[in-house]
DNA sequence: TGTACATCAGTGAACGCGCGTTCACTGATGTAC
DNA sequence: TGTACATCAGTGAACGCGCGTTCACTGATGTAC
C-alpha cells in the first residue's frame, strides 16, 4: 500500500542503512537483497522503486558508508587537537576490527569493488579520493596521507583476516601499525 | 573413465592452478566450481574426488598461491642483493595491479577470507604469517616487516579499486607507496 | 470542511538462472593368475 | 607375456536452493471539486 512521502524517504534511508551495514559485514556477494530489505523492515520488491539494480543500490550504500566515516573524522576535529591520531586509534582498535559492519568501507569492500566495474567501482574511487583529501588537509602532505591510509587499510585487513586463527598476531598487527603511524608526530 | 595415477595427480594440480588463478581474479564468490574445473580441462564432478568441499578446495588453492608468492621472493634472493626492494617494485607495479589472478593472495583475498570461518581463514592466516616471517628475515625487524606488508597490501588494494575510475590516482598511489618504502634503505 | 477518486509506495508470488553437491555410470588402469 | 577382471578417476544429468528481478495487485495518501 502507498505510504506518505516522509515515510517513503525514511524507508529509503532504512534500506541504505541496512545495506551499508550488511554489505560491509558480509561483502557484496555475501548477502542478498531480500535479507537486506527484511533487515530494513520492508520486502525485496520495494527496493526496485528506490534503486535501479543491486549494483546501483550497493553503490549508494557505499556513499552512505563513506559519509558516515568522514563525519566521524570531522567530529574529532571539533573536540580534539589531534583528530587524525584519535581517528587512527579508533580505526586500529579491536572493536573496529571486530565490527566491520560499522567500520571503514574501504577496508571492507575495496577488494570486492575492484572486481565490479560500474557504479560500485566509481563510488569506491570517490570514497578513496575523499579520504585521501581529508587526510591531506590534516597532515598537510598528500604523500604522507596516501601512505598513512594505505597502511591503515592494509593493517586492518590483515588483522581481520588473522583474528580467528591467530588472535595474538592480529592484535600485534593492530598495535604495530598504530605505533608506526604515531611515531613521526608528537 | 579411470586415468593413471600420474595423470590424476596432474589433474589435481591443474585444478589447484586454475582455482588459485580464478579465485584471486574474481574472488571466492565470483566464480563457480564448474567454471574452474572447465578451465582445468575437467568437469565439476571430478572435483569432489580430490577435495571435500568448495571451502577446502579454496583453502588448498590459497596454499598453492602462497607457495608461488614465497618462491618468487626466494628467487630474488639468489639474483639480487636487495631482494625485498625488487619484490616491492614488482608488487607495486601496474602489471601486478592489473593481473590479480597471478598476484598476491593476501591483497586479492584477505578481505574475503576474513568473512569465511573455517579452512580458508586458517590458510590465509598461515599465509600472512609466512610473509611476515619472510619479510622479517630480510629486514631483521619484525615491526618493520609488519608495517611494510600492511602498506604494500593496502596500497595495492587502493590502486586496484581506483584503477578503472581514476587511473592517475591509481598510479600515484603505487608510486607514492613504493617511494615511501624505498626511502629508509639505500 | 467533506467527498470521490487518481496516484503510487509497498507486497509477495513467480520467473529464469547459476550455484554447490550427489551419484549411477563409464571405461581405462593396473593387478592376479 | 597374455588374459580376465576388480578398481576407481572422471563424466554429466539431476537435486534443492537462493539469487536478482518483474509485475499484477493492494490500499493508504493526497488532490480536485
Amino acid at each position: 500500500m502507498k505510504v506518505s512521502k516522509e515515510q517513503a524517504e525514511l524507508n529509503r534511508m532504512a534500506l541504505l542503512e541496512a545495506a551499508s551495514r550488511l554489505y560491509r559485514r558480509h561483502g557484496f556477494d555475501g548477502v542478498g537483497v531480500a535479507q537486506i530489505a527484511r533487515e530494513a523492515g520492508l520486502t525485496h520488491g520495494s527496493l526496485y522503486g528506490h534503486f535501479a539494480s543491486k549494483d546501483h543500490y550497493a553503490a549508494e550504500a557505499c556513499v552512505h558508508a563513506f559519509k558516515k566515516g568522514l563525519d566521524l573524522l570531522k567530529r574529532f576535529d571539533a573536540v580534539d587537537d589531534r583528530p587524525l591520531e584519535s581517528f587512527r586509534r579508533k580505526y586500529l582498535s579491536e572493536a573496529n576490527r571486530d565490527d566491520p559492519g560499522n567500520g571503514c568501507a574501504i577496508a571492507a569492500l575495496a577488494a570486492d569493488a575492484a572486481r565490479k566495474p560500474g557504479p560500485v567501482a566509481a563510488t569506491m574511487t570517490q570514497g578513496i579520493e575523499s579520504f585521501i583529501d581529508a587526510f591531506t588537509e590534516r597532515l598537510s602532505d598528500r604523500e604522507h596521507a596516501m601512505t598513512t591510509l594505505s597502511m591503515m587499510v592494509g593493517g586492518l585487513i590483515l588483522a581481520r583476516a588473522s583474528a580467528e586463527a591467530n588472535a595474538s598476531l592480529s592484535k600485534e598487527l593492530l598495535d604495530t601499525v598504530l605505533g608506526a603511524l604515531e611515531e613521526p608526530g608528537a
